[in-house]
DNA sequence: AATATTATGGACTAACTGGTCCAAAATGTT
DNA sequence: AACATTTTGGACCAGTTAGTCCATAATATT
């Protein structure tokens, strides 16, 4: 019963950040990691050390998935405040579909174990960074391209930014509503202008 | 060894409320709470019924807590726009202090539990139009007095400010930095102009 | 002081927690 | 086919989980 030859690490990692992103760090029990992951307690062990281990390893794993979605975004051939229009939307209406309600896992880290997981704090403050850049490039491209305010401060707008749609999420956690949050998305935006 | 008559079932899910807070729902064990509330575990069971039932309870009791702070605010004599922006530097201030990054409760609520607990959720929900109708009132106020915008739906400005100060607080998990906060409060405030 | 009320400590569940360990089994390599 | 490597199931651990129950003890009322 060795493991199949065609045990990818980095798609079990995937399993377990699933699941924590649906359940929270503590609401997550080894077995509900041992299925999703399809792997044996002694294998996992074996090859993640630990529990928190893995926990830390899913929100680098989130940083990379989303460093390649985001840079995929920022470089499409767009006028920037149209793309920024266009990530605010898709995140109002990911929150109402089905499994979308889970919102940003780095957002909901953020809140379930910063405080007591100063290591978990470090990589997340990295990984919303990563945001925080994307919207800064897009703002600055924006002033250039004459859609956004070119008197304003970039990396306010782009700080301002990233807690907007931090804030859109939470949100939608207890009200998905599509036009609600993507109203709240467009009033937003008018700090552009 | 009967409860002493000071016992004050109030103070008790004020105690309960902290902790939770402080931890969230998961990571909050019964002893946890049984010291924090100062009584034994029968007692517990037999005035507050479940773990659960003093989750929702505490949930209520916060509802009440900032019902009245809240109003207090917004009755105030000043400008609505000044009280607005006064609420949003506080919101900085508070999560850069010592026990203050513990943010809001309902929002923290919201992320750690409202997908998995239905009940919450609509308590939840219900404590953050306390916030919103407040901000409504004041965005009114503020319009008549002509330092907000008055073109502008009050409604969706009101949504937006909720969302707005639930994104600072998200942000300060991870960034208590209060000039970041602070200006994460300017920029939104913008919107008003 | 006797009685009725209320709260308590602590014993007790049964299930689960994260984690360790190892002999056995499946695989890859020669 | 023989060997070395990798992975496994499952036993085991000590501690904790939420929750029940009751005889005892402290209080309040009379």
């Amino acid at each position: 019963m060795a493991r199949p030859r065609e045990f990818d690490k980095t798609v079990a990692l995937g399993q377990a950040m699933n699941v924590f992103w649906s359940r929270g760090y503590e609401a997550t029990s080894l077995s509900d990691l041992l299925s999703a992951m399809e792997l044996s307690k002694s294998s996992f062990y074996d090859t993640f050390g630990s529990k928190h281990d893995v926990f830390l390893a899913t929100i680098e794993h989130y940083k990379k998935t989303i460093s390649a979605q985001i840079s995929g975004i920022a470089d499409l051939d767009a006028p920037a405040r149209k793309l920024i229009e266009g990530m605010f939307e898709k995140a109002a209406s990911r929150m109402t579909e089905k499994g979308g309600q889970r919102g940003c896992y780095l957002n909901n880290c953020a809140v379930d174990v910063s405080l007591r997981d100063p290591e978990a704090a470090k990589l997340i403050h990295s990984g919303i960074a990563i945001m925080e850049n994307t919207f800064l490039s897009l703002i600055e491209r924006g002033q250039q391209e004459g859609d956004i305010a070119a008197g304003k401060n970039a990396l306010s707008l782009a700080r301002y930014l990233t807690s907007s749609l931090n804030g859109i999420m939470v949100t939608g956690k207890f009200n998905p509503d599509r036009d609600v949050l993507s109203d709240i998305g467009k009033t937003s935006l008018m700090v552009l202008d």
